[in-house]
DNA sequence: AGTGTATCCTGCAGGC
DNA sequence: TGCCTGCAGGATACAC
């Protein structure tokens, strides 16, 4: 579920509230979400003051005083929530991973499906976990003519190359799909013949979407709820996503869902027609 | 190298 | 109401 601007947006919930508390105690309720068994995980955790919380690509991540982390991929449907009273209800209703603070407060990793991870990272390996993601889209480097090397390098359907992590970090489907109907670029098109003026609009429309959706707080379909509970109100941003048999908001042709890769896309035949490669 | 398929899970919507 | 199928924001392993 959660793409990079839904966990940028929880990374900025979580933020606002839990620098300089100190994890107490941390109790593995599904142990098949950590990485590990679940009493070194555990260990690894407890006793650690939060100094800030980030995000890199799609992964939340905390990092301690110490400068270890804990690295959570919230799979489809991974989620927090936190509260300050011990005692106090909670809305979890799948609870995988209870945080219990120092101050008496609380924070939980909650997932339905249990496809999200956690996982703890020692300081000495921070660096190589962090390698093996591509390139941040909305970092300042990441320009143009460097999608432009990333497209070149690859004959596989662009659809596919933007959802692959270790080329480009934390686009997941919707904002691969919505960034390829700004773009007029069809999801199957073979990355390296994108030439330099769609690799120019797909990087602006990739970048304007995640931004857009940032400032919306995400896009919730379902499950998605950041930190404080709310949804994102991108869904109504969408131009492709989700729109099959919908007319397209540029041209008025019915947008289609095709399949590949295991996954939906969703496409305008006449905007993304394949004509506009250059 | 790239693609299709299966797998890990649960919940929900739609058809009958 | 119940049963069945298909579908879902992700990641990974495998065979071809």
């Amino acid at each position: 579920m959660p793409e990079l601007p839904e966990a940028e947006t929880i990374a900025r919930g979580l933020n606002a509230v839990l620098p300089g508390r100190v994890v107490r105690r941390v109790e593995v309720v599904r142990e098949d979400v950590v990485s590990g068994a679940a009493g070194p995980f555990a260990r690894a955790v407890a006793g650690r003051e939060i100094r800030g919380v980030g995000r890199r690509g799609k992964n939340v991540v905390f990092t301690f005083a110490d400068d270890s982390r804990l690295v959570v991929n919230l799979g489809m449907s991974g989620r927090f929530m936190t509260g300050a009273d011990a005692h106090g209800d909670h809305p979890s209703t799948h609870p995988a991973v209870v945080f219990h603070l120092a101050d008496g407060g609380w924070m939980i990793y909650d997932d339905v499906r249990r496809f999200g991870r956690l996982s703890a990272i020692p300081v000495a390996e921070w660096r190589r976990w962090s390698r093996r993601l591509g390139p941040e889209p909305l970092a300042r480097g990441f320009t143009a003519a460097r999608l432009r090397g990333i497209l070149a390098r690859s004959r596989s359907p662009v659809r596919s190359l933007l959802l692959d992590q270790r080329r480009i970090a934390g686009v997941g489907n919707i904002y691969a799909v919505e960034a390829l109907w700004f773009a007029r670029i069809h999801p199957q098109t073979p990355a390296n013949a994108i030439g330099a003026a769609a690799a120019a609009r797909l990087h602006r429309a990739l970048r304007r979407v995640l931004r857009n959706a940032i400032r919306a707080g995400g896009t919730t379909l379902r499950n998605y709820r950041d930190a404080n509970g709310d949804e994102g109100r991108f869904g109504r941003a969408l131009h492709a996503y989700g729109r099959e048999e919908e007319p397209c908001t540029r041209c008025g042709t019915a947008i289609e869902r095709i399949v590949f890769g295991g996954r939906s896309a969703f496409v305008c035949p006449r905007c993304q027609d394949g004509s506009a490669l250059p």
